[in-house]
DNA sequence: TGCATGGTTTCACAGAGTGAAACGCGATTT
DNA sequence: AAATCGCGTTTCACTCTGTGAAACCATGCA
């Protein structure tokens, strides 16, 4: 057994609001039984939410959603603030180049996340909002990210327990070699059908890998012909957006 | 004597956070005295935030700084899917035909929220994170959130302590009347030395108000004279922007 | 070497948080 | 209308959990 230095009435808190990746709703009978946590556990805990704006409960429907404060605090986020202005300009000047979705991952543990993004302006365009979380091991940002890292980074990736089955790890491996020379990589309906992508790694200054930047869209529009003429664009764009970071 | 059916322990971790508005790194012993906490209670509950991912702490520095589960999260906030992408369009043409900076703001209790935003291509230009939160006293936006809202909200705020000596409630009101017929508010060097605004209000479908949309810039740009020429076309904007709402 | 200045761990105690149960209330059903 | 459900809210006795003083480590600095 692990020793806990932690606090439980916290991680309960925490958790309840862990809950609105999964929805915007909440009612707290729902809630409760998600987290397993007793109505009125639920209820006392939700008050203190409320209490300090983490969410609100709507007029209409008397449920639970998201606060402010977490608006708030989200835009003092890690990231500096160049990162998300300076490098936001790159990345519109890119769409409007490609008129395709452009979006910039990160790392966080085994997982990446979109950090920033800006639409295409196409009719028929993916659409993901900022901050949603994916697995690392398929699409096009998730190699780039996982080409480039440390090797513990990857093992911890290929060793975890979510690893699809139908994926062969020695190929995938092969294939982040491959990409790791290229300078990018690309994806066709890896993880969403109908959607393809083309990924490339930004450097700081210091040569870490910090981000991945990628070009999106509908699989008809990028097909490999495309995306290989894209590669050098998206490239470039990731050199140059990786010089504006400390 | 209130009754308290809030959490203790609860209420800390999320006063914690919260110091996270006013600066993007902290040391343990640094916030354990801003909140008024322990260091070992505060530590404590930093290990729990650091555990579900809402505070990390910086290798280099060892201070803690911001997660991503927060930006997860406020990727799921209040505002639908649409108002972030949808209105966002609407927001980067306004930017391209203006060349200023564009924001949104929402009212939340006695303060603004900046909801959303696309930045000035311009060199010189004003820059202010999304997620930020101002007085309801003052700028254009400010104005035109208070002009329309319920009598009760108006009167919350002229009554709030914070409200300025300085400033005549009287005049404040018969101003708010003007603008209530103009359909749009402008703001010079209110709240910020050398800025200027203008604003107009964004209604629902249904009629209520939900929203102010802003345009600003430095003032030496954004004359009263400019200021009247790009109002109808702010105010265009806004209620373009309002039929794609619910 | 001593002295700050940060973070980490320990531990005995008190009171804070817990959850079963009871309550209220509105919408549905009988 | 009475009965029944599905919600959220409040109460209360018990116990387990969170607390904070103090001791303990690392550092960097004089």
């Amino acid at each position: 057994m692990e020793e806990k230095r932690t606090v439980r009435a916290v991680e309960r808190a925490l958790d309840i609001l862990l809950c609105f990746r999964h929805g915007r709703e909440w009612g707290l009978t729902e809630l409760s039984q998600r987290v397993g946590l007793h109505k009125s556990t639920a209820h006392r805990l939700l008050a203190t939410l409320e209490d300090k704006g983490f969410v609100v409960r709507d007029e209409a429907t008397e449920k639970y959603r998201l606060g402010l404060s977490l608006l708030e605090l989200s835009a003092n986020l890690t990231l500096p603030d160049d990162l998300s202005t300076v490098l936001l300009g790159e990345m519109e000047k890119l769409r409007d180049r490609l008129g395709e979705t452009i979006s910039l991952y990160v790392r966080d543990g085994n997982e990446r996340v979109r950090i920033q993004a800006v639409q295409s302006t196409q009719a028929i365009r993916r659409v993901a909002p900022v901050g949603a979380r994916m697995p690392l091991f398929v699409g096009a940002s998730s190699k780039v990210l996982l080409a480039y890292a440390e090797p513990e980074v990857r093992e911890a990736v290929l060793n975890d327990p979510a690893w699809p089955a139908s994926l062969d790890r020695e190929a995938f491996v092969r294939q982040l070699e491959e990409i790791a020379k290229a300078g990018y990589a690309t994806s066709i309906e890896e993880r969403e059908p109908g959607a393809a992508a083309v990924a490339a790694p930004i450097f700081n200054r210091s040569g870490r890998l910090v981000a991945a930047l990628a070009v999106s869209g509908p699989s008809n529009r990028l097909t490999p012909g495309v995306m290989r003429k894209y590669a050098p664009v998206v490239m470039e764009a990731a050199r140059r957006m990786g010089t504006m970071l400390g």
